[in-house]
DNA sequence: TATTATTGCCTGCAATTGCAGATAATATTA
DNA sequence: TAATATTATCTGCAATTGCAGGCAATAATA
């Protein structure tokens, strides 16, 4: 959890950079930091919240298939899952069918959880939308996806 | 200089995210990954060359005016500028003005590198380009803008 | 002028994340 | 069946980056 501010970057001051690197970045970091800071009273954070958000829509797989889900490493995954683990929101299990794996699966506080954060979240993305306005946040979306299919 | 390759992620597997940040995120580690490899050959990551480009259109500034310029955090800059230093391609003087302050100039190796290396950085905005089209690169420029404007 | 506040920079710390390589288990092939 | 290859996960390592706090220097105030 890192509770950010972005300290020494006040909000309008940024369009120096000429770069679409730059910018990209950018905007992960601040995206990063309001959903994070939306999800603080949780306990989550935005990676947290992905994955179990991932787990309720298909739970009881393993790491390998959340990694690709969640479009990161496996070694990622591995390391997400531990705080959800020590945290009781997930139960890691042996799968009966091939011991090299794992089966994941939400606890009933994990869904709990999952759906109370879920206000936070919506919150994060109602501060997008009024920061960007509804279109340019799903063209924004809408390109993201093009660029997540391509690059 | 993090030469990363997304192992685990096939280039076309991404649509399953439905968060935005996952989005944002997602594309901001692939956009440095492309940058950073296409920047490798002169010895430089994105951020390096950034600054590096930034002193080219403002040399002699301090590490305050520098972070503001790339929005990004003083200290970040701090540890930016070392290798730098290192590898001789800029040079930190102290502020005649301002015993507290330091001026941060490129050498003439400084420029020269920075020079040679937006060929690799045009490279590089040109595989954007090339993978979204230059529309859709034109509109999440745009977009990304106006993110920075309001959030 | 002496005290206090602010500023510019840096270091320590922690979180995120990818790759390389290790390990164990399963699958394939000879 | 034995040897080899592949797969699933995890650990070690390194890079990036923001914040907290510290230090020194300057500015503001009493």
């Amino acid at each position: 959890m890192t509770a950010t501010k972005l300290r020494n970057v006040p909000a309008a001051a940024a369009p120096t950079a000429v770069c679409t690197a730059a910018k990209v970045r950018r905007l992960a970091r601040r995206v990063t930091q309001i959903y994070d800071d939306a999800l603080t009273p949780y306990g989550l954070t935005i990676g947290q919240f992905g994955l179990l958000s991932s787990l309720s829509r298909s739970n009881g797989v393993g790491v390998g298939v959340l990694a690709e889900r969640l479009a990161t490493d496996a070694s990622t995954v591995s390391r997400l899952l531990r705080p959800l683990e020590s945290a009781g929101l997930i139960i890691l299990g042996p799968d009966p069918d091939d011991g090299r794996a794992k089966v994941i699966r939400l606890t009933d506080a994990g869904y709990d959880t999952r759906r109370r954060a879920a206000a936070g979240w919506s919150a994060a993305q109602e501060q997008m939308e009024s920061a960007l306005g509804d279109g340019r946040l799903a063209a924004l979306r809408f390109i993201l996806d093009d660029a997540h299919s391509y690059l």
